[in-house]
DNA sequence: CTAAAGAAGTTGAATTCTGAACCAATCGAT
DNA sequence: ATCGATTGGTTCAGAATTCAACTTCTTTAG
């Protein structure tokens, strides 16, 4: 049903989940990104962390991780570069692609990954995880998924 | 069950779960962010239009515009010299508090809303609303309120 | 009535982010 | 081989954001 100037409003249901997701996303971000902040990280700082950890040989090229974080990468570049002043991560060539770099984990960034970790995912849980309880969580990825799949391919075009 | 470090770390569905929502939530933003760029507005000032628009005399205080819009009363502060020097609103005294400023909608502010809005909520239901269905969107608040309402009120605390 | 504390907003400097321009290396087609 | 198009990454300038300091007005307590 719509309005006689063709637009197709949301209704107060769709307003207030609109609005729920927004909120929390907002609020979230910026709560954990306070629970980083005695550690003197950022939350992009410890996304970037977490995904040169998991990668093998704690290193990524900066493409995949601009990719893997969902920033350009410009700003990946500039973040890098701050992490690396502050010893978290260096920078290493490329034998393969002589354009390309990889970041790499320093000790000193896996140190602080392992001190940290267990805090932020404290924060992740008291703030988020265990307020959706076990069927909480199923239902929120079961209707998050197909709008992120929607918006991952989209990417690629746009 | 935890591990012998003693940190709860998350189980595959709750990982994946919390993940859906951080990406959902980055591309989305950026989506509609793009979707804007047209009209030469940014969501944020899209969204201080929505609160004006949506307020008695289209008008609200400097205060409650930043709690509404979740942001410091610095950035909105900028915002607004923005949003003034671009035409869309102006700052107005409030006689009862002189302390206090009204953000107020211009004629132009209105226009804009007018023209925009329906191209916005195209873009919200084709990436987010319209992807999630009737069900997804109950699931999805379901999931979402308590965890909005948890957010807010630590917010005033912390 | 007054002094201290708090609230409303602004400002300015330092930091971060964005978008375009750029360089260098690789790829792909002829 | 070589020329054009892509890819990987950085850099620069301009815009947005943060954080703390500051001004002005209001409220509260004595």
């Amino acid at each position: 049903m719509e309005t006689e100037t063709g637009t197709n409003w949301l209704n107060h249901e769709e307003q207030r989940a609109w609005r729920a997701h927004l909120d929390v996303s907002r609020l979230l971000m910026h709560k954990l990104e306070r629970d980083l902040q005695p550690f003197g990280l950022t939350n992009n700082d410890y996304e970037i962390l977490v995904n040169l950890s998991e990668s093998e040989d704690h290193r990524m090229r900066m493409s995949d991780l601009a990719a893997a974080t969902l920033q350009s990468k410009s700003r990946l570049s500039h973040q890098i570069t701050r992490m690396e002043n502050a010893g978290l991560v260096r920078r290493e060539n490329c034998e393969s692609d002589r354009r390309g770099l990889y970041g790499v984990l320093t000790d000193r960034g896996w140190e602080t990954m392992r001190e940290v970790a267990p805090h932020h995912v404290a924060s992740v849980r008291q703030h988020f995880i265990d307020l959706l309880g076990a069927s909480g969580i199923d239902a929120l990825y079961g209707s998050l998924a197909p709008v992120a799949e929607h918006l991952r391919t989209r990417r690629k075009i746009g």
